[in-house]
DNA sequence: GTCAATTCACATGAAAGAGACCACGGTCTAGTG
DNA sequence: CTAGACCGTGGTCTCTTTCATGTGAATTGACGA
């Protein structure tokens, strides 16, 4: 036992791998952006008019994720706000991003996060959302500023809330005097726009900007630059850049998922003590980000949803075949009363099946068969490994639970 | 044989309830001068 | 008289239930050739 720690931890120590780790991190901002030259011409084009006090257009970026939508716009923010330092106005450029879930599940939150970006304080839960406004505009328009709001992934929030949260953005401008409002949006998702109020589609998207994905020369030539600083030399072996670069394109062009898929191969390469980053440890990465992201969504899921996963587990495996919606709710009620929880309606394990589906766990399809009816058609969608683990991580937390 | 109506087994939507959490303002209580 | 304890009201948030409506194609049944 003992060794074995040794072991570890010497393997740890020598650090034959990695020089800097955190320039292959995600939230590393390197200090050149690669092959983003024209967007950010134009980001820049556009917020110029901060430096001389003015209000902005707002604009909307699009683009796959990994694109480097968030890197372009943080670069030319701290660019912009290093360049205004003897202005005669405040300017205030804050980041939000709506993927997290504590900020932005509600509209209360957000603006509640955003209360607490500019300084004042809001209770988590208490007031009404209109009040948090008021107090919002009141901390706001005390004295002459510019804000700029960036809202990334700004598709997510408007999904969990409605879009006249963002139709009441637009229009603080009119209630604020002293102070103007630009709102930035980013979206990964192409068609956010079209399902839009139009009010709030023509104000909020006077400028557009899309940036198109990677594409594996771009992809290789990032890794490039990263892997220079992050790794000691001559680690990494031939073909690891343009390997992982390729994997990466195949995936619509996400540059963070390359980072990441060689950052966790040099990990897996550290942890078994070997001194070169091999293409097998490519392969290997690549399994345990699949895996890793698999199994921690369903771990933390909530104990309804681990009995309808299970569900949809055993029952894939007894039939061998595609499954439907009944089946699933029949197996899930006797699931239930076997551990004695409670059993939700159908209604609900219907909801539940389609969030496996947003996540990824499993595949399913709306099919009708005449008269049998019309039901999902589902699938799993991870593969046999995966799902052994997966059950087996459910039937402990069930048993335990 | 053809065509529209019917029917199945859910999907999908909207609204509202339950229970947990919390802020705010008013009232009560006890300690202080 | 005042600070702090306590309470009621009303707000948010998440997870659910209830009620209502929608839906795609196999089946049915009336109808005409």
């Amino acid at each position: 036992m003992v060794t074995d720690l040794d072991k570890i931890f010497s393997n740890f120590e020598k650090n034959e791998i990695f020089e800097d780790k955190s320039y292959l991190q995600p939230n590393h901002t390197p200090k050149q952006i690669y092959h983003r030259d024209e967007q950010i011409k134009q980001i820049a084009s556009i917020l110029a008019p901060l430096l001389r006090g003015e209000k902005p257009s707002n604009l909307f970026l699009y683009g796959k994720t990994g694109t480097g939508k968030t890197l372009s716009i943080k670069y030319i923010t701290q660019e912009i706000l290093s360049r205004s330092k003897n202005l005669s106005f405040d300017l205030k450029i804050e980041y939000i991003n709506c993927k997290l879930k504590k900020i932005s599940d509600t509209e209360y939150r957000i603006l509640a996060e955003l209360v607490r970006r500019m300084g004042g304080e809001v209770p988590d839960t208490g007031l009404p959302t209109e009040s948090v406004y008021t107090r919002f505009v009141d901390l706001v328009d005390k004295n002459k500023k510019i804000i700029v709001l960036i809202f990334d992934e700004i598709d997510q929030a408007v999904k969990k809330i409605s879009d006249d949260f963002l139709y009441n953005l637009t229009r603080l401008n009119s209630e604020l005097s002293k102070t103007k409002i630009s709102i930035v949006g980013i979206s990964n998702d192409l068609t956010f726009l079209d399902n839009l109020d139009p009010r709030v589609r023509s104000s909020l998207s006077e400028e557009e900007l899309v940036f198109p994905p990677y594409n594996a020369l771009q992809i290789q030539d990032i890794l490039k630059m990263r892997a220079e600083k992050a790794f000691k030399k001559d680690v990494l072996s031939e073909g690891v850049i343009e390997k992982c670069a390729a994997y990466a394109a195949r995936e619509h062009g996400d540059a963070r998922r390359a980072l990441d898929l060689l950052r966790i191969a040099g990990e897996l390469a550290e942890r078994e003590g070997s001194k070169k980053v091999l293409l097998r440890h490519i392969d290997e990465s690549n399994q345990k980000i699949e895996r890793d992201k698999i199994l921690d969504v369903i771990r933390t899921e909530p104990k309804q949803f681990q009995l309808v996963l299970y569900s949809i587990i055993n029952l894939v495996k007894q039939k061998n075949g595609p499954i439907f919606t009944g089946d699933v709710y029949n197996y899930y009620q006797d699931l239930c009363r076997t551990y004695k929880s409670d059993i939700l309606t159908q209604r609900r394990v219907s909801d539940i099946i389609q969030e496996f589906d947003m996540l990824g766990i499993i595949n399913v399809r709306v099919i009708s068969k005449g008269r049998g009816g019309r039901m999902r058609e589902i699938k799993l969608a991870i593969n046999n490994k995966i799902t052994e683990k997966a059950e087996e991580i459910i039937k402990e937390a069930l048993e335990y639970g």
